[in-house]
DNA sequence: ATGATTTTTTGATCTGGATCAAAAGTGCTG
DNA sequence: CAGCACTTTTGATCCAGATCAAAAAATCAT
């Protein structure tokens, strides 16, 4: 995306229909669940993200590097996923309006185990850590929209433990399938499986008798 | 802990070696893992912590009520259990120089599921939903402090699913007991084994070919 | 399309840990 | 210090789901 020489938008088949105004809109909704955005602040926010586009089953992010940059979703399916005894192993999903990234690598600068591919073609907003500690630094309100935003994280995240705990495979898959109706069509049943921490063997057999 | 028909503080036995001043180090000392108190943050903290003590067994937070503190440990030990099938699931344990709460019925002020009981004699420090508040929207650095301290959180909640996924009871058991090296032997097994997502049964065979 | 990969399903067998049951410890309480 | 309640251990059995193997179906590249 860019300007031409008459600072005319340059229309690329890609956002085409969609010019950059509305583009942000899913951005800016998303912060607004949590906190107000001042113009000063959708400024800063607006001016330090960049678009990408990764195409089905491209590297997102390699658990050999640093993770430098936060992926928030606009439109695809991306999967964070390690290695056990050389196969991947699925953390979780992220589909539109999700933030993505490595977690801890970002936020110490470390490598990490986690790897991001990307399940479909994914249009994403990419936020760098530098931006992100500038924004934090300047505008409360983002830490505020952190914390938040984390704890909501955290009511699912515990849920999943539970749900790890104490239920049979069958109920795991149904509560995933409740849980993640909208976007459970959309993956390769082993992922899921390995999402789950059951077989993909037993995962289908289940599917089977309905 | 309170005053007698003077005014006075009462010494009980459970104070006289910790006075006031030293009694809140362990909690400054908590929060300048992650920011930097300043005098007005000290102030402010100070005076809205209260201080309260548990006996061994004590229903600390009942899932009847909505919780309205957060508690931090100064000494003893807590734990956040559920009830499932009238048994008692151990969520986690909380120990010195942690905060416990029943995070959703706290933040959303509805109720929850979790019961937190003390399995020692604990004394705590006690911040009140309010005056938590009052915090947040008067010291940014609280923002930043809460944003912190829940992404070091965040890496033990990813362990513990990874932990519940791939590995045999035996792996967990000795997971648990390198981590939570510490506390390990001052709890009764059964809530080891709920925490751990294994029968208590499993649990004392492993620990007994040692 | 068409052959090659990859993914999913189906079948047969095996096993870790659950369940049920009871004995042995441990520790309060009067 | 005896009696009662709770916790841990030990034993026997059972089953959900893993593992191993191979066929069937779907997807992809040429």
């Amino acid at each position: 995306m860019g300007t031409n020489t008459n600072g005319q938008l340059i229309k690329s088949t890609k956002y085409i229909n969609l010019p950059v105004i509305e583009h942000h809109e899913i951005l800016y909704h998303h912060f607004e669940k949590y906190i107000k955005l001042n113009a000063s602040l959708k400024h800063e926010l607006t001016s330090r993200i960049t678009f990408k586009t990764f195409q089905k089953g491209e590297l997102v992010h390699d658990a050999d590097m640093i993770c430098t940059k936060s992926y928030f979703i606009q439109k695809g399916l991306l999967r964070t996923y390690f290695l056990k005894d050389g196969k991947e192993v699925t953390e979780y999903f992220c589909s539109e309006g999700e933030w993505i990234n490595s977690p801890r690598s970002l936020m110490q600068r470390t490598k990490d185990i986690y790897y991001i591919d990307a399940l479909e073609n994914t249009d994403v907003f990419c936020l760098h850590i530098n931006d992100l500690g500038f924004l934090f630094d300047n505008f409360p309100e983002m830490e505020r929209y952190a914390r938040l935003s984390m704890s909501s994280i955290f009511g699912h995240l515990m849920e999943r433990i539970t749900s790890l705990r104490f239920t049979s495979a069958k109920e795991k898959y149904e509560h995933f399938y409740r849980v993640y109706h909208d976007i459970y069509h959309r993956l390769p049943l082993g992922m899921v499986a390995s999402y789950l921490g059951i077989t993909q063997e037993t995962l289908s057999r289940i599917r089977a008798e309905k």
